[in-house]
DNA sequence: ACAATATATACCAAGTGTGTTATGTAATCG
DNA sequence: CGATTACATAACACACTTGGTATATATTGT
């Protein structure tokens, strides 16, 4: 199944989840001990997600499965993001909205 | 209602109309005829829920709402994504797993 | 005041997501 | 082989989202 990044990463737990994986490796049960308000489908559940959209890959060792971050296609989002960037820092979107709105007389912050 | 921002940009239509907002601010019935296939009080409510995110802001401008980019928040999904920034480009993450791998012998790609 | 325009909200149906418990499956140990 | 460990899937409940139609609200034009 092709899931979407954004949908991926907009639940809390799975971005948690991609941070600890930034680290490093884990097994499914270490990431699932670190939820513990989470139930171990649950997280099996949250880690399905993941690897459906392509942000993880699993690896078998032994009795246990080893994800790890997979990040090519976090670079969409980011690549999405980085059409915004400097908007933020320049406040260029305020500056823009006060041109705006002074263009229509009486209705922006009046000088 | 505070919403949240990662939610909010998980919709495909709502990035969109980030997108046409992010060149100059438009009255809402202008993004509603960008998306015909969707009806006026569908879009209506996608306004309401990137307003309860913070992320656009309105101005009534005589009988019109014009809406436009408030960019501060997307911030905050800047901050995450940039954790992972340079994964993607160097492939410090297939290198990492890699390395992982060759730790447990005979569980990764034999030499 | 009344009609028209512009947008929001109410309400309902359908779909999707998240969480649970119970169960299945694969690997390892004795 | 039978028990145990580690994880995934099935089945179900419930909340939330999304999209539609109908309606309310606000502003402006006549």
């Amino acid at each position: 199944m092709r899931r979407d990044v954004f949908a991926a990463i907009a639940d809390p737990t799975r971005r948690q989840v991609l941070d600890l994986l930034s680290r490093r490796e884990r097994a499914a049960g270490e990431l699932g001990r670190a939820f513990p308000h989470i139930s171990q489908p649950g997280m099996s559940r949250h880690l399905r997600v993941l690897r459906e959209a392509g942000l993880v890959r699993v690896r078998q060792d032994r009795r246990h499965r080893f994800y790890s971050l997979r990040s090519e296609r976090l670079g969409e989002v980011d690549a999405w993001i980085s059409k915004y960037r400097g908007f933020w820092e320049t406040e260029l979107d305020s500056l823009e909205a006060y041109l705006d709105a002074r263009k229509r007389p009486g209705a922006g912050p009046g000088a």
